[in-house]
Formats: C-alpha cells, structure tokens, sequence
DNA sequence: TGTACATCAGTGAACGCGCGTTCACTGATGTAC
DNA sequence: TGTACATCAGTGAACGCGCGTTCACTGATGTAC
C-alpha cells in the first residue's frame, strides 16, 4: 500500500532486513511444509528457497544440497521424538507398565501429530548413519525404549528374561509398523482415530503376556 | 560391426524391431533397476525410456506419467509378494503353527530378495486406494496373513479367541516393523542376514505365548 | 493364399520450464582499539 | 562512545541441463475379404 515501503519487507514473514536471521529453522520449516504438501519426492531445493522466501542461492549457505536438507529435517524430527518418549516414559514413572504404555501412545501420538517430521525421518530415505547427529538423536530414542523394556524385564524372575535388546527390537518394530501402517489418514484399512492408539496397546499387552509379565487373565 | 545393421538393433536388448513387443513389462523392469541402484525419488520417466531403450515419448503409450509407471509396478509386487505368501501358507499344511512361521519367513524373504519391489509397495508413496488393481492384490496378500491368523485362532478355546482382525493387524504390523527396519543392509542395526528372520520368529512366539496358543514352557 | 487397410506402438525433433549451481556483489553485524 | 574493518549471510543474474510433454510421422501387425 505505501509506495515507500520497498517490495523486500522488514518485518513480514519472519523477515527481519536484508539478513533473514534464521534461515537454517526457517528452510527445515519449509521442507516440513512441502513434504506435508507434496510428500518427501515433491519439493525441490529452489522450492524450499521460495517457501523461506530467499533467493535460490541463499540455502547454499547452510546446506550442501537437498539431501542435508533433508537430513537436518530428520535430525529435528528425532530430537523432539526422543523428547516427547522421555517425558512420556518419565523414568517409569508411575509404574513400568503405564509408564511403557505412555510410551507406546507418545510414539503414536507423534507419527499421528508430526507427519511430516514422520515422513522425513523414516520414509525420505534418508539413513540414519550418514550423519552422527542424526543418529545420536535416533538412538536417544530408541534408548527410551530400551530402557522401558529393561525395567519391565527387570520385575522378572531371572530365569525368564528374554534379552533386553530383542525385546526392545520386537517393540520397535510393532510400533512403527503400526505407525507407518495405520496412522497415515490416507489409507483405506485406518477406520477411526483411535484404532491404531487400540492396535498398539493391545499388541503390547498380548506380548507382555507372552514374556510372563502379565496375567494371563484378561 | 557390420556396416549394414543399422544403429537400432533387431535382436538385442530384447527388441524385436521396430516395436519394442513387451515395454510395459521392459518399463516396469527399469523402474526396478533405477528403484534399486537410486531410490524411489532417484529416476524419471525419461530415465525409465533410457533403460527400456526406447525413445522418451514411447512410455506414454502405456502409462499416463511416472505416478501410473510407479502404482504398475507396486501392483506386480504385491502379486508376487501374495504368490509367495500364499505359497509359503501352502493351506495351513503341514500344521497351523509351522505354515504360520513359514509366511512370516517368506514375508522377509521378499522384503530381503525384492528390495525394489518392496519399496515401490510401501515405500514409494502410492497409496494402495488409488488403484482398484494394486488393493485387490494388496488385499490378496494381506488375507494370507488374516488365513493364517484364524486358523491359529480356531484352535483356541471358543472364550479365550482374539478378534482376528486384529491379530492379523499385529502380525502384519510386527512383519512389516521387522522388514522395514532390519531387512534393508544398509541399517547399522542390522548385524547379520538371519537377525530379521530370527527376531521375527521370537516375536510371534512371544505374541503366540500371549493369546495362549504357545505352552508356556519355552 | 494374397491383398488392402485399419490400428497399434513406436520414432525423433522440438518446446518451454524450472532446477541446481556459480559468481561477483553488497547490506548487516560484530569487534578491536 | 566512535570508528575501521573483517566477516557473515544474503542478492540476483546467469548458465547449462535434462525433464515432461506434444506432434506429425512411420514401421509393424492383425484381419476382412
């Protein structure tokens, strides 16, 4: 509106001058949007430049290419999945069990709420080993796991304990495979929200029974 | 060599002359090779007419754009991912319990034997709804799956039965869980070849022990 | 058995477009004194 | 508190390239008679 204010704003968008301040966040937000958008295949470099609203050139100054794009999108995403399994499992607090089980929802609940991070970090083929701080973070979250199953395992009779390590594997596992498979609302087998939430714990439940650890009334 | 032949072969390359005789196939076939060597992002509809050899504008012949190329070739691998399933199921014979194990053996066969097949189906972004073809046969293999789970099922006391729905969510969740993450070789969690199939194998003798289908001694 | 013709399944040239990348540059920021 | 200067983080123009797609075409195949 005003003729004297030039096309490059100042403020707008996040913008704050000629130096945009935070563009690294600012590009990892726009590679979030455009996988959100058009999946982990439909955006370019060039796109996430124009999302972040800087020129084509500017993201060179923080990332070699897409693929690091990438990769520090996946690396975000697992520092805040592996915060939001820490505090689910809140050091086993109240007890193991429900303690396990919060933990089997957070991770739900995060491929549910953070498609997007969900896509980048497990369906952009991007691997875990390319990069230490990717799979620091990947491992801090599976840590929370691990350190789930020990303590259920732990409230065994020595004699009955399966190796801590499988069992955090066979977790994993169904966790994800439930995720990948049943939290994507695009997919016809998903009936309500709530369904995969059910799946989970019931297959949690089935298993813990199976190590002895629950009664087997139910 | 020979000055004659022309620049376009008769024989070679499986060209039998002017028309190509089997692209759909030879089309289907290059998505493979460039799924395995680059990735499902990694190739182009021209790259997949390079590889046929044949000229860029010949695919559009038999596929609409590389989306269509993609869900054709998921489609075939689904078909044979549920030939192999159904086979390894082989009716429930000998006993329920070992065509069982079979199936979650030959699920990780495929994932392991056919990476570029599995990616298509599960990893390349096409959504089983988009093409009534690729559900019936994504339907196909998961009700091997849900067969074999019943039969289990029916040997359990009328009071105790799981829904079988949702025991053949949880296996096929848990298969998947394992084939996805310790089945491609370039996971540093994947130490040996047999760790999948053996951490499947323990799973589902967990989960089994915990219906009350497995004796508690094990 | 031959012939004419319709249809099928390719060619290859052409196009516009947007991407990745580079480059010399310049505005903004931080700091030594 | 000011000033000079180094460094940082952007610009924007430019380029070559390959992709997707269209088009009129043509060789090969199938079939009616």
């Amino acid at each position: 509106m005003d003729g004297s204010q030039r096309g490059r704003a100042r403020t707008t968008g996040g913008r704050r001058g000629y130096h945009h301040g935070n563009l690294k966040t600012a590009l990892v937000e726009a590679a979030l949007a455009l996988i959100s958008e058009k999946g982990p295949t439909g955006f370019t470099f060039a796109d996430a430049a124009r999302q972040a609203g800087v020129s084509p050139a500017a993201p060179y100054r923080h990332f070699k290419d897409r693929e690091q794009l990438i990769a520090e999108t996946a690396r975000r995403g697992y520092e805040l999945f592996a915060d939001m399994l820490e505090e689910a499992w809140d050091a086993g607090r109240p007890t193991p069990l429900s303690a396990f089980e919060a933990v089997g929802r957070a991770f739900l609940a995060f491929a549910r709420n953070e498609p997007a991070y969900f896509t980048a970090m497990f369906e952009a083929g991007v691997s875990a080993d390319s990069d230490p701080a990717l799979k620091a973070e990947s491992d801090r979250a599976f840590n929370v796991l691990y350190s789930a199953c020990l303590a259920i395992v732990d409230r065994l009779p020595p004699s009955q304990r399966p190796p801590v390590h499988m069992m955090a594997y066979h977790v994993w596992s169904l966790a994800y495979g439930v995720a990948a498979l049943f939290t994507h609302s695009d997919d016809s087998r998903q009936r309500s929200p709530i369904q995969a939430e059910e799946l989970l714990e019931a297959g949690a439940a089935i298993y813990l029974r199976g190590i002895g650890f629950l009664a087997d009334d139910a």
